[in-house]
DNA sequence: TGTGAAATAATTTTT
DNA sequence: TTATTTCACA
């Protein structure tokens, strides 16, 4: 193995092999080659490929890591493992799972299953799904198995606020209900293998002496629960390697816990630390842009990057009308680079912080005949033809799942109601057992009519039969019996015959549906030819499981095309020219994260900043409007505190001559006082009405000069206010219930309000 | 069982 | 604004 090529650095974090190693990877420094090149090193040391274990967050990076590792590697990496936390601990769990009382062919139910199943939860605990939304509820849930916490413990917890411990008892009843259906959720997968651990220390034993040499990516991504079972694996030999970035943690929102990689050297005894710091990405200005922004965060450790590159373009920013017009100068300013510089569209990305913001960007590219590829949106496998047919599936490999049961019983019509579905439920509730199997005896049930049993036992044979097949045919085999014996392919085709004349879109939506399921057997056709050695067995189950775990669509991703994605969707990507749009104050850094309590809110807005700057190798746009219209409502926009905390020396304005509004930090402290204060109260109506009554009489009017930055102020139709930014004579005032305006306080009778 | 009006909410999403 | 969901009624 030749490390010759590696900085000093790298070359550090590859060649320490033994005890805990922490690698703090900056963005592009390198850091999948390290990793790649530290496995080949331990297999050139004589290290069995077996007894490496490389964990990543995607299978995307998964399947890249291995692809690397092969390529450096002569030796067979067949017995390694390079998964994702899930798909890993799957594995695990398919073996030995029946230790800790499950079933070891149980299903994965993913978010739209955990929504389904937790509405049953509400209504069999009465308790209403308005009070306890669902995915509210969801997210306390995972937010506790995250942290590795048990209904019981969650409860105890609770104990004394009356609401939370009634979502600590719908934990409890959805966590008996998953394990009645043989089902696990994604959290499951790794709590579950962290529980069979624990109480099966001779399973531990095993893999602990299987897996040597353990690696993560991603460090600070992870979870309490990912965190607990890397530990449970690396106790003992601490041949553990972890890399990450603090400042790119950006899923706090999703459980990752920033103090795993804050904290690991306090984990773990002497830890030896590398901390990469040379970018190969981007441009100085581009970093020094990105450094001064992180550098407002407090919680994190201290690193800088830095590159080679010295020269570089200055960060432009431009200031649009509104977001249409953002949108044009993205698309015009593309067509130049791409006609004037000799730049591809593919060179390009459009970044942003919700999905929402891309509609008006993808008009403009679409006006100017820009081509661009949009990543994110509606999912191949959450489409609801994909998710009838998995279900079917399901039920074929799992008949406990009562979810996925109550999902196709009557998919598609089979005149099995709703009335119907409900007793049989309440029959299984009752005796404790699957919705399945009271269908298998339904005619001992009093209480059904003759002609729903007769439904019924017809779908029980269907069922069955598909059963039976499942035995012996290709998984892609029993996909078109599924489709052809349940009517499922035929109602659709009856429906395109209905409205092949009609303009109402129902004829090409049919279409779109057998386009879909075809496209699913494709996959499954893969499945089976495929030697991916984590699907070395080619049963349903398995296929299932590939398919619960990958939640990429199979993309027709175009060449030559500009990107548009989120922030977040960009993390790890990088392109020549970025640009990230609706640098606004509510948007960028989203409202909620203002309103919050908590600093570390903002924090990791920043961070996505951060994650947004970095993707830029060469040349990077930032843009704002003056006016948005989101939600129908159109708004004064706010510049981004992040735009202020930009060093002036890597940034260009375009937009000079515009009207400009100065934005200093202390503008961004009154708007954060403002937005707790009001945004947050229940009756801010109220309080603004009180204000302005008890204000009213002792306000003096105010001589423009009297004007500052914090004033708080009077106007005659919009009430009370505050100042956030000035400008010459325009003032932008933040008012208590019109929102935030720009005002000429020439023009204009002020008061000054007393505080 | 299906339609349409009315209400309602509106980040980010690796698995 | 828009997408989704709910509720009333045929």
């Amino acid at each position: 193995m030749n490390l010759d090529t590696l900085n000093p650095s790298q070359r550090r974090a590859v060649e320490r092999t033994e005890g805990p190693v922490l690698i703090l990877a900056g963005a592009g420094s390198g850091k999948t080659r390290v990793l790649t090149t530290r496995i080949a090193h331990l297999i050139d040391k004589g290290v069995q490929p077996a007894n490496i274990l490389a964990i990543t967050f995607t299978n995307k990076a998964a399947n890249e890591m291995r692809e690397r590792v092969e390529e450096t590697v002569e030796s067979d990496t067949k017995d390694m493992w390079i998964s994702t936390f899930h798909s890993c601990c799957v594995r695990i769990l398919r073996k030995d799972i029946n230790k800790i009382g499950y079933n070891r062919s149980f299903v994965i139910y993913d978010a739209a299953d955990q929504v389904t199943l937790i509405k049953d939860c509400l209504k069999e605990l009465n308790i209403s799904d308005k009070a306890f939304e669902p995915k509210t509820v969801i997210s306390y849930i995972s937010g506790a198995k995250d942290k590795l916490k048990s209904p019981k413990q969650y409860k105890d917890d609770c104990a004394g606020d009356p609401r939370m411990s009634k979502i600590a008892d719908i934990y409890s009843l959805y966590q008996d209900r998953l394990k009645r259906n043989s089902a696990l959720d994604f959290d499951d997968l790794i709590i579950k293998t962290v529980e069979l651990f624990k109480k099966n220390p001779e399973v531990l034993d095993y893999y602990r002496s299987r897996f040597r040499y353990i690696m993560v990516d991603e460090y600070q991504d992870t979870s309490m629960a990912q965190y607990e079972f890397i530990k449970q694996l690396a106790m003992g030999h601490k041949n553990i390697c972890v890399v990450g970035d603090d400042d790119q943690s950006i899923y706090g929102w999703r459980g990752a816990d920033i103090r795993n990689i804050l904290e690991f050297e306090k984990d773990y005894d002497d830890v030896f630390v590398v901390k990469l710091e040379q970018n190969y990405r981007s441009t100085q200005v581009i970093l020094d842009a990105a450094n001064h922004v992180i550098s407002n965060n407090i919680e994190r450790k201290r690193k800088k990057l830095w590159s080679e590159k010295t020269e570089g373009e200055k960060i432009k920013i431009e200031l649009a009308e509104n977001e249409l017009e953002e949108g044009r100068f993205i698309a015009e300013t593309i067509i130049d680079k791409v006609q004037g510089e000799g730049r591809k569209y593919s060179d390009c990305a459009v970044l942003y912080r919700a999905n929402a913001q891309a509609r008006p960007i993808e008009d403009a590219l679409n006006r100017a005949g820009v081509p661009y590829n949009i990543y994110g949106g509606t999912k191949f496998y959450e489409r609801k033809e994909i998710k009838d047919l998995i279900a079917y599936l399901r039920i074929i490999a799992n008949p406990q799942d009562d979810i996925s049961l109550k999902r196709i019983i009557n998919v598609p019509r089979r005149g099995i109601g709703l009335r119907t579905i409900e007793k049989i439920e309440d029959r299984a509730s009752l005796k404790q057992e699957s919705m399945y199997s009271v269908l298998l005896d339904i005619d001992s049930n009093s209480e059904i009519s003759t002609k729903a049993k007769k439904q019924i036992n017809g779908f029980v044979d269907l069922v069955g039969t598909l059963r039976a097949i499942k035995e012996v045919y290709p998984v892609s085999k029993l996909i078109e019996k599924v489709l052809d014996s349940t009517g499922y392919i035929y109602e659709l085709e009856e429906e395109m015959k209905k409205n092949q004349n009609s303009m109402n879109g129902k004829y090409e939506e049919a279409q779109d549906r057998i386009d879909n399921l075809n496209e699913f057997i494709s996959i499954a056709l893969e499945f089976e030819n495929s030697d991916d050695e984590n699907l070395e067995d080619k049963s349903l189950e398995t296929f299932l499981t590939s398919v619960a775990l990958t939640s990429e669509a199979t993309e027709d991703e175009e060449p030559n095309r500009v990107s548009l994605m989120t922030m977040h969707t960009s993390k790890g990507l990088e392109f020549p020219v970025v640009f990230i749009t609706g640098m606004e104050e509510g948007l960028f850094p989203i409202s909620r994260a203002i309103k919050s309590m908590k600093d570390s809110d903002i924090e990791e807005e920043r961070r996505l900043c951060y994650v947004g700057i970095t993707r830029a190798r060469e040349e990077l746009y930032l843009t704002m409007t003056e006016k948005r219209t989101l939600y129908g409502k159109t708004n004064h926009a706010i510049q981004s505190r992040f735009i202020e905390e930009l060093p002036d020396e890597c940034i260009e304005k375009l937009y000079m001559g515009k009207r400009e509004l100065t934005y200093t930090k202390s503008s961004y402290n009154i708007l954060d006082k403002y937005t707790k204060k009001y945004m947050n109260s229940m009756n801010r109506e109220e309080v603004a009405k009180k204000m302005n009554a008890t204000n009213k009489n002792e306000n003096t009017m105010a001589e423009p000069e009297d004007i500052k930055l914090g004033s708080k102020v009077y106007h005659p139709k919009f009430g009370v206010g505050t100042v956030v930014a000035m400008a010459g004579s325009d003032v932008t005032i933040a008012f208590e219930n019109q929102g935030i305006k720009k005002i000429n306080k020439e023009y204009t009778t002020l008061d000054l309000v007393k505080e």
